[in-house]
DNA sequence: AATTTGGTCAACCGCCACCTA
DNA sequence: ATAGGTGGCGGTTGACCAAAT
């Protein structure tokens, strides 16, 4: 297929947009509406490919569009959301009302991995030599103040909402689709066993696509484990959290155990 | 004061999925 | 079934600015 050219002809603008152009894209979209952003630049007299435009408009001009920095719960949220979802930038933004997903791209590379980064767990833990590669996710303290959350976030589809994120929870694809219970019962609690993180650079399991499933219904009375990492937290933040001291070879998980045939209430978003 | 370095963010690019004919 | 058109997404770039040297 061959692609059709955006921006190729002579003659269209690029870079930035100018108070007028944005003026002339805002009226025309106030009182046409953007059925085709290939033929609006033409019918609103704008010399620019209808990506620009489209781009111009979700990413600056729409009228929903919060300005500003980022709260501190917002960036949190986006942590939350990014241990869940990835780099999909779309999918967090549709969470977090008013930010647009370039904002939040921007924000993740410039604010946030540093403010992660920054987050070191103690030298002397062992989980530390254990997580060298500094690609492996290290949020979990996230998943440790908001476990619960995690069984509640509802994906683009319907679906348990555990993510299929770098540090998502140790599920296979088939096992993860009959265990679409419809509540989660969460527990806490600590493993020791150090088959839990094997020695591999990156240890978290992927999950395919097939991870989300549309079968919210599930009968039957299995319990299935499903384990939240935070092994790049402070080892005193655990203890704290846990309400004990850890052995030196223990592993630091949440253990969430899912109960199918209840229900799982999933936020509309 | 001039230059370099680093941070920020708007915008672009290329790819992909979806829809329609 | 396939080709072409379109919108959407994530990665990347580059201009701009402020701080550091």
């Amino acid at each position: 297929m061959v692609r059709a050219p955006c921006c190729e002809k002579m003659g269209l603008k690029k870079g930035p947009w100018t108070p007028e152009e944005d003026q002339i894209l805002i009226s025309y979209i106030q009182s046409n509406g953007h059925g085709n952003w290939r033929a609006l630049p033409k019918l609103a007299g704008l010399l620019r490919c209808g990506k620009s435009c489209r781009l111009r408009w979700t990413n600056y001009l729409r009228p929903d569009i919060k300005r500003g920095n980022f709260t501190r719960e917002e960036e949190d949220s986006i942590i939350q959301l990014h241990e869940m979802l990835g780099n999909r930038w779309s999918a967090i933004a549709a969470r977090l009302p008013g930010r647009t997903d370039n904002e939040i791209k921007n924000v993740w590379h410039t604010h946030l991995k540093k403010r992660l980064k920054n987050y070191q767990p103690p030298q002397s833990s062992k989980r530390h030599s254990k997580n060298k590669d500094s690609k492996a996710p290290c949020t979990s303290q996230i998943a440790l103040k908001s476990s619960n959350n995690f069984s509640n976030i509802k994906e683009d589809g319907p679906g348990l909402g555990l993510g299929s994120g770098p540090n998502s929870p140790q599920l296979s694809s088939s096992e993860m689709s009959t265990v679409t219970a419809d509540s989660l019962a969460v527990t806490m609690g600590i493993s020791n066993s150090n088959d839990q993180m094997d020695s591999s650079e990156n240890f978290i399991p992927e999950i395919d696509e097939s991870f989300w499933t549309d079968d919210l219904s599930t009968s039957g009375g299995e319990e299935l484990q499903v384990q939240f990492p935070f092994h790049d937290m402070k080892q005193e933040d655990v203890e704290m959290d846990v309400g004990a001291k850890l052995e030196d070879d223990m592993d630091f998980w949440y253990n969430v155990f899912i109960k199918s045939g209840d229900l799982l209430e999933l936020p509309e978003f």
